[in-house]
RNA sequence: GGCAGGGUAGCUCAGCUGGUUAGAGCACGGCACUCAUAAUGCCGGGGUCGCGGGUUCGAGUCCCGCCCCUGCUACCA
């Protein structure tokens, strides 16, 4: 049993769980279930990046603490997360006290493994007193910061604790390119080639007016301690998580996979791998920059509040439901849209009328004929042909050509289709009508057969949508859980025996909405 | 501005190194069937392959120009 180490990235707690957020935390729980089928040693790590500016800002605003501001988000988010059926294994908090004392042992082994690497600096550039923080260009117009147009900015100098970024970017370059799976898909690799190219600056450290964070373990030499920046407080995270420095941490690290928004590649590929090669620390296996779901295909603009009530999309059909739409309507290598009209249609089309019905259909009749025990049947051509499908289905699961969660949906929904064919082919209402035993045997392996295609249909599903794999499983009359599967055991699944109960339908069909 | 990717049926997309009448799913229309959640299966209508040139016996597929969209271009995370 090989471990799977898999992260997404911390979320800021400075506002509740947006669609972003979800479609991220989603895709990859169907890629940690993935893994626990293949039978992994799954490690699934999410969290929350709870420090810095705008946490103490916002928490200043609404009039409480930091801390209580980012306790109640992480109990938002945690909520959130359960009602989608995120099976995460472990909730990291940036405030943790473990994290706190793990970045900074983190920074301590930097120093000692690479002492130059840390060096003192002086930081310049436009200071908003409104914001208490630096303003880069895109945030300024016309001389002044966009939030606070009333204030006069400042060209502020400080000395901060400096990373030498810069003197890894060969070593970045190489890993990049020799070790494809590192960043995928191929576009973000590209990106950060292109990013390397054009030369790597050194980043701060450290900041002198920031106070809500950890405390940078070395003093400058003027005396004064400062505070991490974000880059050291908010990545080291992943590896914290395992408990470093102290415990076995090293059994767990290093993570087999980040999956991050496209946004935040570089920070996991360029500045997380140069920090922990400083500290002479293994690099992440793999990181995956997914795309961005849009909404409705509107501009989303910050003034029409165009935004997606996750409730409301939980609500309408239930939590699988939604984990479906998205993981297939949006693709996980590239950016998708989210809206009503696609939900309703992908609900009806592809859970209520293809899958929910087959099952529906295929339960009553082994109830109908053969009073709910499911028949012996040799495998057929049903069998040959979904393995097809499934070895593809694999094959965009399993990180070889990256995590195309909508590729593998769609094999998985193929084996469906064929269901549904399969009966319409094969007539077992025709072959029920027949008197001889040639008849009755004929009827059997049908029915074994479709039955035997539905378990697996359960077990190919699972890791999308997990309650109703588990309801389906159920139906069927399988032992045990559908998640203490394995696809090894697929091929040589047999139902003989099974005893079937048509419950509740698995996804009812919604009439036309008007939403 | 620079670099990268993309513009193919109403919608979401496949179309490898150029080659018979451009494909799939959904939506739409017709037919069939009755086990089923009025579900399913079969057939069908529907496309100036962003625009304009060029190379070629032949281009959605190569070259040039133009238009439009998206991402990256680093200290909010």
């Amino acid at each position: 049993m090989s471990k799977y180490f898999l992260t997404t990235a911390i979320d800021y707690a400075n506002g509740a769980p947006h669609l972003g957020h979800a479609y991220e935390k989603i895709g990859a729980d169907a890629i940690a279930r993935y893994r626990r089928l293949r039978g992994d040693d799954v490690h699934f790590l999410i969290g929350m990046d709870e420090h810095g500016q705008k946490v103490e800002q916002t928490a200043a605003a609404q009039g409480v603490t930091p801390q209580a501001l980012v306790d109640e988000l992480a109990g938002v988010f945690c909520a959130m997360w359960e009602r989608l059926g995120i099976s995460f294994d472990q909730f990291i908090r940036t405030t943790d006290d473990a994290h706190r004392a793990g970045v900074q042992a983190l920074i301590l082994r930097i120093f000692e493994h690479n002492p130059d690497d840390f060096y003192e600096k002086a930081y310049e550039g436009w200071y908003c007193v409104g914001c208490e923080s630096f303003k880069q260009d895109a945030e300024i117009v016309e001389g002044k910061c966009v939030l606070h147009p009333t204030r006069t900015l400042e060209w502020v100098e400080e000395r901060n604790w400096f990373f030498r970024l810069s003197r890894y970017a060969d070593f970045l370059r190489d890993r990049l390119q020799n070790q494809p799976g590192f960043l995928q898909p191929e576009s973000r690799r590209n990106e950060m080639l292109g990013l390397i190219e054009g030369g790597l600056d050194d980043v701060s450290a450290s900041r002198s007016r920031l106070k809500w964070g950890i405390p940078f373990p070395r003093a400058l030499s003027s005396g004064e301690t400062q505070t991490t920046y974000v880059w050291f407080d908010a990545l080291p995270n992943y590896l914290t998580a395992t408990g470093f420095p102290g415990g076995d941490w090293a059994a767990r690290w290093p993570a087999d996979l980040h999956v991050v928004g496209k946004d935040i590649t570089r920070f996991h590929t360029i500045i997380w791998p140069a920090m922990l090669k400083a500290a002479d620390l293994p690099l992440p296996e793999r990181v995956w920059g997914h795309g961005f779901v849009l909404f409705g295909g509107e501009r989303f603009s910050k003034s029409s509040g165009v935004r997606l009530d996750l409730d409301e999309a939980v609500d309408k059909y239930g939590a699988d439901a939604f984990r479906y739409f998205l993981l297939r309507e949006v693709p996980f290598d590239a950016d998708g849209t989210f809206s009503w009209e696609r939900f309703d249609e992908r609900y009806n089309s592809d859970l209520a009328n293809s899958w929910g019905n087959l099952a529906s259909r295929v339960i009553a009749m082994v109830e109908k004929y053969r009073g709910g025990v499911v028949p012996a049947g040799a495998s057929d051509e049903a069998d040959r042909a979904d393995a097809h499908d499934i070895a593809a289905y694999h094959a965009a699961m399993d990180g070889t050509r990256g995590f195309l969660l909508h590729e593998a949906l769609g094999r998985a929904m193929a084996c469906v289709t064929r269901g549904n064919e399969y009966v319409q082919t094969m007539q077992p209402w025709a072959i029920a009508k027949r008197d001889d035993e040639d008849g009755r045997r004929a009827l059997d392996h049908v029915l074994a057969s479709l039955v035997r295609q539905l378990a697996r249909q359960a077990v190919l599903l699972a890791p999308f949508v997990p309650q109703k794999a588990q309801a389906l499983w159920t139906q069927l009359g399988a032992p045990g859980a559908v998640l203490e599967q394995r696809f090894d055991g697929l091929a040589s699944l047999d139902p003989t025996g099974w005893k079937v109960v048509k419950g509740e339908g698995l996804f009812p069909r919604a009439e036309k909405s008007a939403k």
